[in-house]
DNA sequence: ACCTAATCTAGAGTAGTTTCCATTATCGAG
DNA sequence: CTCGATAATGGAAACTACTCTAGATTAGGT
């Protein structure tokens, strides 16, 4: 074992590199930032000092003066769903590519902790934020940091608020699904899961909606059922609705995580999803054609998503006069085996 | 629509906060970070002068005068595997309670992207680093790192390095899963999966040959295959290894993901995980126990492992002094379906 | 009037960038 | 072969937004 000198010998500075190198700051400066007025000669003196004292540039003095952090905020509601851990992975490649840093928070879909995490940002003084502001924020929340930096929402809109935003057709997937399942024979379609105030549940759950009404089936609110965004809540709505009077044949879920607790919470129950009890998911994340049985749902591409907005961000940085763009991925539907039956 | 003031309103500064309040900038700043010298009086004063100015704190300047960013930078191979996603989570909600900034990396398990992470998160300053350190690279590097700020390794180490580590027993934990295997009366144990030069490959392996030369098994070169850690990287291992003239009958996987690929390619070939051929995974994601067949597997616990590191990491930082510490989590075996057979 | 405690402030850091000016070198014209 | 204009290169000092030390000011008590 070799020991690492664990009290960092005293910080390196530009001014200790242009001594070493013999010229002024400045000129060390100009030289890190690839200024093409530095000659050659100088360059590689500067360059030679850097490497031989281990310098390390200081992004965070520079910052105060440039006004810019080069990194970016994100705040995404859960990173246990795949669904994020995509979307993030996504945001990522495409930052890095751009050399942009990026700040993580998650807040559990909570709202103190969403507020909390945002003012941290602003302080840390990123260039911009992007937002899956959990249900139920309300807009001066959104308003406030978007004062200050410009924000982009991801996958949930606030009304009322003209701002960058990238998400998926909720409403056109909820059709879809639902008119899968109705053409599949079910009558008594559940609509299963997410949290009351989500903009997109409010759309999934108006295209669930809407094209019940159009095919003349009643929209029952007993089978509109909310849960937490997870398994377990999935597990435990569904054994609610078994118990039902007249309980459904089919159910939408909120995403994918719900579906796969409800197809869970089935099984427990002795009813086998796919065969007995239909269920359509939303998201498509990577493990609903690996479930069993594999999981019919409507596809968002969320890699795909993640990649869009950090564009968009930076578009935005890049030109703040930019039109606002409200980006809506298509949804498409996967038919697998969980509707087989 | 109400339209957002895109062009940010000129910064506030503390200047202009201690100016309508009518005190200097230090009082200002006094107040701010609750220092007690400060009356009452004067104190609300500079609240209401914040408030109505809508200031936001800049952390960035603070630090350069303070020399701490009240940030740590993580770097993580993959965020798609649910392993690191629930790591992540355990470490942002200790670093939340301390108010601490999360920047976050994913290399990819590739060496460039780590080597470009580490000096990013360096020149933003952040005041210490985890690392999941992608298979294969030199101790300098990691050196050149922890040189500058305090790193904690987490989940693979590095040889020779006096440095902070938290991981899983993965020796225990291969002898565990192939004893397992062995009692079920299984003689030929495919290892299955990782990158070579992955430090807790090598454990996991050793435990494997140990166990196996304990129990009078040989330990058959073929029958230990490497793999990407994904899904598919253990699909198409399982597919050759059912190819050779004497194929196994039992695999220990690198970790759960690679197991999961497992028995979606034993299916393919119309074996049965869980019935013809015994499958065991590592790490107990959690969706371990809801696959079908649910997998036996390894436990360690990922959240808990996520809040021990960054606790580490944050005592480090109290005290730099600290003598060297080197978690190892126990892990234990988890009995499911993919091993009843 | 003097001492002490309680508040508050001036000003020097902190590590870069950037503006603007100084120096030197180059080259064509006289 | 000089002179002066121009370009190339480098440096001094101001600037960024905060913290913090050391000292100033005020009020209260004796």
């Amino acid at each position: 074992m070799t020991p690492i000198s664990s009290i960092p010998n005293k910080k390196v500075t530009l001014q200790d590199v242009a001594n070493k190198a013999g010229v002024s700051k400045t000129t060390a400066s100009l030289v890190l930032r690839h200024n093409p007025r530095i000659s050659e000669p100088t360059r590689k003196r500067v360059l030679a000092a850097v490497e031989s004292l281990d310098y390390v540039y200081n992004q965070r003095a520079a910052s105060l003066r440039t006004q810019r952090s080069d990194t970016i905020g994100l705040i995404v509601s859960d990173l246990s769903n795949p669904f994020y851990a995509e979307l993030t992975t996504g945001i990522q490649k495409e930052l890095g590519k751009n050399h942009i840093g990026l700040l993580l928070g998650i807040t559990f879909d909570d709202m103190d902790t969403h507020q909390h995490l945002g003012t941290t940002m602003l302080e840390r003084d990123v260039d911009g934020l992007i937002l899956v502001p959990p249900a139920g924020v309300d807009e001066s929340t959104i308003r406030k940091l978007a004062n200050h930096i410009p924000v982009v929402l991801l996958t949930r809109y606030i009304p009322n608020l003209e701002i960058d935003y990238v998400g998926t057709d909720n409403e056109l997937g909820g059709r879809r699904a639902v008119e899968h399942l109705i053409e599949k024979g079910h009558q008594r379609i559940a609509f299963i899961g997410g949290h009351e105030a989500s903009s997109a549940r409010r759309d999934r759950l108006r295209g669930y909606s809407s094209m019940l009404e159009r095919h003349g089936l009643p929209v029952e609110p007993s089978l509109c059922v909310t849960s937490r965004v997870t398994r377990e809540g999935g597990y435990t709505a569904i054994q609610s609705l078994l118990r039902l009077p007249d309980p459904p044949t089919a159910a939408f879920c909120y995403n994918d995580v719900v579906a796969f607790g409800v197809m869970l919470g089935l099984r427990a129950e002795g009813v086998e999803p796919g065969a007995d009890f239909a269920v359509v998911g939303f998201d498509d994340v990577a493990e609903a054609s690996l479930w069993q049985p594999s999981l019919s749902t409507v596809s968002t591409s969320p890699e795909a998503m993640g990649q869009a907005v950090a564009d968009l961000l930076l578009r935005r940085l890049a030109n703040p006069n930019l039109p606002i763009e409200q980006i809506t991925f298509p949804s498409k539907l996967m038919l697998r085996n969980s509707t087989r039956g």
